[in-house]
DNA sequence: TTTTGAGTTGTTCGA
DNA sequence: GTCGAACAACTCAAA
């Protein structure tokens, strides 16, 4: 019987793993390997964080391999290269591997296919990009109906999740890097990585009556509480996969106790949803990455001021709640949805800064930046994405502050220096007259800046750009 | 082909 | 302080 590889991109899990198990079902001795693509390893340099959350993934996965028989094997270079020579090596016959959609993943998995006997199987996703379509076979390009269709089609049950397997032959005395050896970058993050992490936090977040999902709706949006689910990481890296997310979804929304938890369960299974949207978006219209979805905004006269984009990546635009969202990023690598929308609407709409710039920041930060959600979700900010954009998708920062992070903790949390300001001017530090300024400490301009623009004149500016006025 | 209903996440203004 | 309407017009999706 011929070896097989599994070939581990971003599927680092062994529950639920399509391509493991088919490569199982062919072989009784499997490889599991772990390319360090050089091409990924060089643009991702910058994003010290991810790496750093990836390669204690595949550390972690190496020791459930190992528990189990198994091993990982971690090669460096060109993937068609790299598993050209590994094939010869272990004699291999057969290649599996999880889809991964994105233009990249297609180039470099057509190279190899063309070289090696490679099995895509699955995809990051529930659905695929050939499975929610409308009527005339095209893809959708409204949110709204593409998620009503996704909902028609059978939905996943707990049944249907692959276990882990027990058992994994793996010849030993292949070569490869070890993966206690990688480096680490020497970056904290402050996330726990791995599959085991993972679905501890998706069963914290889905199961018992205090599951977060049941009061998702509303806690969301909350900057100062842990209301969301956090499981973008492990989603990114397949640590869980989208289908034991979605059976989890769907379990909560059948026992949800009332209303509205119930309906917080169908809140959180859309989140999934406009990830799978995204998804398919980039596939079918893969020069989204290089500019707008819509036509008419492709014109846009962007002022770009380096000293504005400057102010934002350090979070130091006098704006509290967007630069309590910059630094969250900075020190975590994680940054809350709502300041997410905040901070990109500020530098879109406020600074006039190309939205790709900011799309390219998030992507150098976040440890859960993932090409085709990145994209979609700066788009749809920047008013310039898929669904119809309305003129008036300005965030006001002052408000958005008062409505989602209310005695401004949030703020206080990660801009240390407004910690003695009173709440009522938390959001909009400025307005504290002389007296105020000196009984909290905080000095404005002193011990922390001016607003770097006037929102109520860059809100009429941005009109003005956007050809609404 | 034509028609109809609808479109994640907001803000401002005036009653 | 709260609430509803206006913000403008277009495209998408389905009947």
């Amino acid at each position: 019987m011929e070896r097989a590889i599994w070939w581990i991109r971003r599927d680092l899990r062994l529950s639920d793993n399509q391509a493991l198990a088919e490569a199982l079902q062919v072989s009784r001795l499997v490889i599991p390997v772990f390319v360090l693509d050089t091409t990924l390893l060089k643009k991702s340099e910058a994003n010290r964080k991810r790496l750093a959350f990836l390669f204690g993934g595949l550390q972690e996965l190496d020791t459930s391999l190992k528990k189990i028989g198994s091993h990982l094997v971690i090669r460096r270079g060109e993937p068609e290269e790299v598993l050209t020579k590994l094939f010869e090596d272990v004699n291999a016959g057969v290649i599996f591997a999880e889809a991964d959609f994105s233009p990249y993943a297609r180039k470099r998995d057509a190279k190899v296919a063309a070289k090696l006997p490679v099995h895509l199987v699955g995809s990051s996703s529930v659905r695929h990009h050939g499975e929610v379509v409308k009527h005339d076979g095209s893809p959708y390009t409204v949110f709204t109906p593409y998620m009503k269709a996704w909902k028609k089609h059978d939905l996943p049950v707990r049944g249907d999740l692959i276990p882990a397997p027990e058992r994994i032959e793996t010849p030993g005395s292949i070569e490869g890097e070890p993966a206690a050896g990688l480096e680490n970058s020497g970056s904290q993050i402050p996330y726990m990585t791995g599959e085991k992490a993972g679905s501890q936090q998706l069963e914290r977040f889905t199961m018992g009556i205090g599951g977060g999902i049941f009061t998702y709706a509303d806690q969301r949006n909350r900057m100062d509480i842990p209301g969301t689910s956090e499981l973008s990481p492990y989603l990114r890296f397949g640590m869980i996969s989208a289908r034991q997310a979605v059976v989890a979804a769907l379990e909560a929304r059948q026992m949800a106790a009332n209303r509205e938890a119930e309906n917080s369960a169908e809140v959180w299974l859309n989140e999934l949803i406009w990830r799978e949207f995204y998804i398919t978006i980039l596939y079918h219209f893969p020069f989204v990455l290089k500019m707008s979805f819509r036509p008419e905004f492709r014109q846009i006269q962007w002022k770009n001021d380096p000293e504005d984009i400057t102010a934002w990546v350090n979070g130091i635009t006098g704006y509290p709640v967007v630069d309590a969202g910059m630094r969250q990023l900075a020190a975590t690598g994680w940054m809350h949805n709502r300041a997410r929308m905040i901070t990109a609407s500020f530098l879109v709409k406020d600074l006039l800064v190309d939205w790709r710039k900011g799309e390219a920041h998030f992507m150098e930060q976040l440890i859960d930046g993932d090409v085709a959600v990145n994209n979609g979700s700066w788009q749809w900010t920047a008013g310039t994405g898929t669904d119809a954009a309305p003129y008036f998708r300005i965030f006001n920062p002052i408000l958005q502050g008062g409505k989602f992070d209310p005695q401004g903790n949030y703020v206080r949390r990660w801009v240390p220096e407004l910690q003695g300001v009173p709440d009522e001017y938390i959001h909009a530090p400025w307005l504290m007259p002389a007296t105020e300024q000196i009984k909290s400490g905080c000095i404005i301009s002193r011990d922390y800046p001016n607003p770097i623009v006037d929102h109520r004149i860059q809100r009429e500016l941005a009109l003005v750009v956007y050809g609404r006025r």
